[in-house]
DNA sequence: ATTTAGCACTCCATTAAGACGAGTGCCAGC
DNA sequence: GCTGGCACTCGTCTTAATGGAGTGCTAAAT
């Protein structure tokens, strides 16, 4: 009896059997598993170790009469020890070489990079947007819409633009605004919006303690303070006032694009409308999804979620591979590429993560002339 | 015979079994038939008429002993003559406004329209973006990002920022983007940008001739010219230059939201998961969405496109009910609701004709106060 | 000239039964 | 400890039978 609970000779079947499971489909039973095993065993033989591998918790029969399919722990155990990664085709290779090659025009390389995964997978991509957070701001500029409402418009990393409205506790004229972003820009430019917030709440709260201090005497300049004049001082205490709303917390509603959900359709094991319905929903909510995603980001290099292990009810038949990627040898963001459990493991994992390198590698803004 | 084709009565039978239909699913039968119409008539009598609608083409039994459903020309008469449109349930009226009154933050009216759409009729909604041709321009911003690409904003209708990336023919100080921008705004702010459009290239064309007018004399001032100094003139010169590139064709990708997709997984005539792959595939694609929408936004008021009218294989088994929605009296964008043909029209029709409506009023930037 | 009742007929949906086959578990022998 | 053999289980596929909903047609009724 295979008392020694997981031999070599168990793990290689194991091997065989996932990997069996995941070209066919089908259930395999004992007897194909021998013909595919290069050592000669009898299905009896196989079959004792099957039911070893079954009271282990790995496999699972769907009735008595079917062959052993992997379950949960059978999945992970074999994406941890026993998988044999392929090296990416050329032709692939070369696909994702060129969409995500540094270009003038990287507006879109996110979008591009979830394409290039549904596309070359032929399942669902997913790329979250950089977090706002870590990536840097560069310029910042606002513009009036009508009495307190401000357009803010900031650039970040080359090429994002974002854009939120505030309003402000005055009406501030066109050139208020200007001198407002003028300086805004000569001090925070180039720093994380992190940074940025955090600077910001500083500023304000050292304020608050020289306005208590010097109460009502505000002809005096508190020294550390870099503004020559007394009336500049308030025209800048109003622009830190104004980049504290536009950086407000919250405002960084996490987003993600996902494409090629259609890929999944394709899928017997979500074949299910009910099971389908679920997952589409949980794609359109978001909030789940985001959630997920986040938790690859704290982990750099692949990661792998494989049906219940998500947590999510929607994810159950599905399987999650990701990889955070990183501008500046900072993680930003996430991507991965979503597929139903029985997907080709080894193949996929080394798509997400050349993508993953590639997506940073355009990303980076070194790569491209700085102003 | 009923060989005057079309009476009274035969209308009548026919707008009863579609609203049967439409209630139930079911092929219906003479007998149902019979009970639902106030009428007294025979079941043999109601199988004469329903042979003769089906004879014109307005009927179609799936099978010898099944009942009739309406075919595609059946539903076209039944919304065109026979429909009588309920009102609006208050509650759902109520919804709609609370949603789509003037506020300060209409920066996602068009998502909000679409979930709306999609939330109360439990379909998919859809809404195009406005477009960009026939919408304000209030703003315009250059900023330099390196050498010769230049990050264009610009602000349309109060509230929405648009940027593109152009790379322009030498490198400009950042205190020459400024005064392009400045001259841009002092001109153009808020004429349409199609006008814009137009306008300027009227301006390159001009320049044009006055170039081969006074071949290589550039200190002559040509009349008509609004610039005082040479060099001035040579500054918006550019200026109007960098507009054509800003404001260049093909820029206008257009773009809808679409929600509550998942919507439509519930409906058994949609069930087919090649069906749904095809139609969730055009979703993503959107062109052919786009293309249908467009034609919609000829005709003003409620349109509708039943089963394979929408020309679009993906849409064979849906209806679309659609209205353009405007904004200060111009179309600019359209909406509707995406469902199985099968749908409740008469309630249908009034919830995509007021969401317009208020959209349109939502949208309109004179009921926001002016800068 | 319509309308109606009656009737034979069609065709789908459901159920039941039987045959098939893949695969297992276990036992006895190698 | 491995293997062959064997009885058994269970899902799938096929076939047949039954029931019912609905039609089309014809002949009688209005």
């Amino acid at each position: 009896m295979g008392n020694q609970v997981l031999n070599e000779r168990s793990l290689q079947l194991l091997k065989a059997l996932v990997e069996r499971y995941i070209s066919d489909g089908q259930p395999v039973g004992s007897r194909a598993l021998s013909k595919d095993l290069g050592v000669k065993l009898s299905p009896a033989t196989i079959r004792n170790v099957m039911a070893d591998l079954e009271d282990l918790g790995l496999l699972h029969s769907p009735h008595t009469s079917a062959g052993r399919v992997p379950t949960v722990s059978g999945y992970r155990l074999f994406v941890d020890t026993l998988l044999t990664v392929k090296p990416l085709e050329a032709k692939d290779l070369t696909r994702l070489y060129q969409g995500l090659s540094v270009s003038d025009d990287n507006s879109d390389m996110i979008g591009v990079a979830s394409r290039l995964l549904s596309e070359l997978t032929q399942m669902a991509g997913v790329v979250t947007l950089p977090k706002r957070e870590r990536v840097c701001l560069r310029h910042i500029e606002f513009l009036s819409l009508s009495n307190t409402r401000v357009l803010v418009i900031f650039v970040t990393n080359e090429q994002e633009v974002h854009n939120k409205i505030i309003h402000t506790s005055k009406v501030f004229s066109p050139a208020e605004l200007q001198q407002a972003a003028n300086y805004l820009n000569s001090i925070y430019s180039g720093r994380s919006l992190d940074a940025v917030r955090k600077a910001v709440l500083n500023e304000l709260q050292e304020d608050q303690e020289r306005m208590t201090k010097l109460s009502g005497t505000d002809l005096h300049l508190p020294e550390g303070c870099r503004a020559a004049k007394p009336d500049m001082n308030k025209g800048l205490l109003d622009a830190v006032k104004m980049a504290q709303l536009a950086f407000d917390q919250g405002n960084d509603k996490d987003d993600y694009v996902l494409t090629g959900e259609t890929n999944l359709m394709g899928f017997s094991e979500l074949s299910d409308m009910d099971r389908l319905k679920q997952l589409f929903e949980a794609f359109s909510q978001k909030q789940g999804v985001i959630h997920l995603l986040d938790q690859c980001m704290k982990a750099d290099g692949v990661q792998i979620f494989i049906g219940e292990e998500s947590g999510y009810r929607a994810f159950d038949h599905c399987s999650l591979v990701t990889s955070s990627y990183s501008v500046d040898d900072q993680v930003v963001g996430v991507l991965g590429v979503i597929g139903p459990t029985r997907m080709a493991y080894e193949k996929i994992i080394p798509f997400v993560d050349v993508t993953a390198k590639l997506l940073g590698a355009a990303l980076n803004p070194k790569s491209t002339a700085p102003l």
